[in-house]
DNA sequence: CCAAAAGTGTTTATGATACACCCATGA
DNA sequence: TCATGGGTGTATCATAAACACTTTTGG
């Protein structure tokens, strides 16, 4: 069969978005309790339907504001799930995104108009669909990405201290890190810039804080320097 | 705003297939001439439409039977591109799908009714809509995977050579490898045969031929191991 | 003064890279 | 016999992993 024209067939399009986020221990996912049938009452994605004149990257990032409120994070497309009775109400094709957001910064833009709640990804509850399906893609495409790029950054705040970081990476690949290696291997790539400052949240002593220097990356990267963690 | 009902917007769901193939020298991408409007008569690669009744996976297995008459072949999703004018007579979402070809014992099933030919991935001519993005997307997807997982023997005979086996590496990655270096971490894995046979294709003295061992690659994966080159 | 987390170097092991010669054969 | 590609090992270098003690300070 040759393909000649342009055919009929119609499908609704949609969009999931996988919410990570980080609270300085566990990695976390924001739900919602869907409020319309079918599934009504059960945890999902942030979901929503494409609209005809909006490219597919504007449409994760107008969803996961009308759902949250949130804006200006990092999104990413995953990939298409397009299971035939995957939405038993009507044929869907959804589109799935990934977000990360650092909480603290967010958490106020974050209201709970929306019954959105954060759940540590290591305790889901029952997920409606195949969204399960897609957070287990978006954990697996988060570690790989956030070994090779420094997106890790966008889940801390803009300072940070060492032991966080190391918290994030040990919460995003699920194993522990020795810490001195971890600090070497940082300072190896030069990309933070250590503050005068010191974050006595979490010991007598206090910690260092650090920024992560976007402008440095970038520079390197040109130059064929490639993260690495 | 919230979502509370299913919306009316629907839109027309394409796919689109990369095929990428090796004739031992240069990794290739099979094109099609378009026989329809818009852009009739540019290259492209062979796409279609999805059907009400099949799943993404399905329909791209479709679709590159339709167009190359071929089947059983690897094929994976690569993301899905959405652009508002990507496609200028009709707004389409296109799900762009991968598939690695064994060219030498494809060729047969490979009709050339349908206008298909084969291009060096390194000298493409121009392409229709967005179809050159995805070509970047896939052979960066290519790099990742084929490094990762044994994707590679997808593109070889069933039997092929040490020597086959490296250029394929370099063709895919773009540089050249040291042949000790190679051999030497593709013995280390221990997952190929050796054949008590030669190809004598390519020299007087004859290279010995290889086979992948899949049920032992698939027992080890079980153990923790990890493909890599 | 002591509990708790921060900070810091060295040694070892492993894997990556660089590198050159002999072999077998058909023409 | 010689031109062509096939096959092989060792030494060096770089990166990863293992590992333990001292510092600071608020309570």
């Amino acid at each position: 069969m040759k393909i000649t024209e342009y055919n009929e067939t119609k499908i609704q399009v949609a969009l999931d978005c996988i919410i990570f986020g980080f609270d300085q221990e566990q990695l976390k996912l924001l739900l919602i309790k869907r409020d319309f049938e079918p599934e009504k009452g059960k945890w999902s994605l942030m979901g929503g339907f494409l609209k005809a004149k909006e490219s597919l990257d504007e449409a994760a990032v107008r969803v996961l504001h009308s759902l949250t409120g949130l804006s200006h994070v990092y999104m990413e497309q995953l990939s298409a799930f397009g299971g035939v009775n995957r939405d038993p109400v009507e044929r869907t094709v959804s589109i799935a995104y990934y977000a990360l957001i650092n909480i603290q910064e967010h958490n106020h833009e974050l209201s709970n108009d929306f019954g959105a709640k954060w759940f540590d990804v290591e305790d889901l509850p029952h997920l409606i669909f195949d969204h399960m399906d897609m957070v287990q893609e978006a954990i697996s495409r988060l570690r790989y990405k956030a070994s090779v790029k420094p997106v890790g950054f966008e889940l801390l705040p803009e300072k940070f201290t060492m032991r966080q970081l190391q918290k994030l990476y040990e919460a995003i690949h699920g194993r522990k890190i020795d810490k001195r290696n971890f600090v070497k291997k940082i300072n190896s790539m030069d990309l933070l810039i250590k503050q005068n400052e010191k974050d006595k949240n979490s010991s007598k002593k206090g910690s260092f804080l650090y920024k992560f220097d976007k402008t440095k990356y970038n520079r390197k990267s040109e130059n064929g320097f490639t993260f690495g963690i």
